[in-house]
DNA sequence: GGGCAAATACCCACAAGTGGGTATTTGCGC
DNA sequence: GCGCAAATACCCACTTGTGGGTATTTGCCC
């Protein structure tokens, strides 16, 4: 699929990510789990700084998400190297010893987190969605109302979640106390919205609930 | 579908499995990617090895995942444990120092693996399910030649892929050069097989294939 | 060479989702 | 109070998948 790459950065839903982190079990187990609930594009991964550098100079991601113990140099020099290339780039520490990590002067404007690894998935998800919404309104004010199109309203976001739990339109309508009709215009606005088309629509919102549910759940 | 749960740890496709393992983000990525890939079944997670004990003992696992660095004791207190009150578990040790690690004679027998985090996804994927294989092979000798209900065959495997991808019947029928009545056979067959229904079918098919690509990419 | 599983193909009736509409009501913001 | 988005509901024709069958061919194991 080359066509996801086509997507300008600014205007796509999903922010491009990089990630530099030297365990690549979590690194992999990080990436399949962002990329499933459709957060981030992993446009590169690095298992140690000079790779990393190599993939930010390469990359020019929106985001960072960077351990500091690396086999070779510091992760801040990864770092300091994408506040150079990419200074409107944000940063997000993830890392094994957060809690007595002390952030040079010249890179704070660049960090927008730093997450311990002891902390829950639900709080790495956060942070990214944050960045992600902070970052949008920054730069969508351009482009103005046109855009929502991707976002669904409440209700919606509560059907998508009965749609992840493998339910039936008429399941849903029982469940939701609304008629079959109006669950079947739920799920073709919400298809429409997340610009998939039914059977996908499903996988979507399975993962979406399972990985939501685990997150949400160990707050 | 409260179906599920009813099929005992035997007979069941997937392994009874416990995590353990003091980085809580690991932990929980690596429980939804083994659970999304239906591996096994997480029955308990814990995050020192004193949880871990307790754990091990109260759900009497048949594979425990483990750490061997934990903030109270070391991981091996907990593998003792398992293989004290259920010899017959096995149990795969996810380390990050896992190069260095020397094994005390008395539990090589429970030990099935090691696994360095540095090493790729794919290699635990594999690890757990020459395991399951393993105590399948020596466990259903009794019951015999009936319980391959759930082993999929090669072509179907192939099909489930193309599910995976969103495909139609009439999409793989093309694909795979078969007619559609074949692809809708091979579906139905495959649900059964997998003990889903339809939609959930495509979830599993979507999630298999991802992080299958992924895992096996980096070998 | 008999038995068996795998792969192939077909049939049918029914259920479900798709894609295209239209329409009403409610509530919020300017 | 006008406009607009959200939520609700309905219609239709069409496609797709479901669940129940049956059947043939191939190839492997004993």
């Amino acid at each position: 699929m080359p066509s996801r790459s086509q997507i300008p950065s600014r205007a796509s839903l999903k922010l491009r990510c990089v990630i530099v982190e030297d365990q690549v079990l979590f690194e992999q187990l990080l990436r399949l789990t962002l990329e499933s609930v459709g957060l981030v594009d992993v446009v590169a991964v690095a298992h140690t700084a000079k790779e990393g550098i190599a993939a930010v100079r390469e990359h020019l991601p929106d985001l960072l998400l960077l351990d500091l113990a690396l086999p070779d140099k510091s992760g801040l020099t990864v770092a300091t190297e994408l506040a150079k290339c990419r200074p409107e780039a944000r940063i997000i520490i993830v890392s094994g010893e957060a809690d007595t990590f002390q952030c040079p002067r010249h890179l704070r404007p660049h960090i927008y987190s730093v997450v311990d690894k002891t902390r829950a998935l639900g709080v790495v998800l956060q942070e990214i969605a944050g960045l992600r919404d902070s970052l949008r309104s920054t730069e969508t004010n351009a482009g103005a109302k046109g855009i929502n199109a991707q976002a669904l309203s409440p209700r919606e976001i509560e059907i998508l979640e009965l749609i992840g739990q493998g339910l039936s339109n008429k399941e849903i309508a029982a469940r939701s106390g609304i008629s079959l009709h109006t669950a079947e215009t739920h799920r073709k606005h919400i298809a429409a919205k997340l610009g998939v088309s039914g059977a996908e629509l499903i996988s979507h919102a399975t993962i979406r609930s399972r990985t939501i549910k685990l997150a949400s759940a160990g707050e």
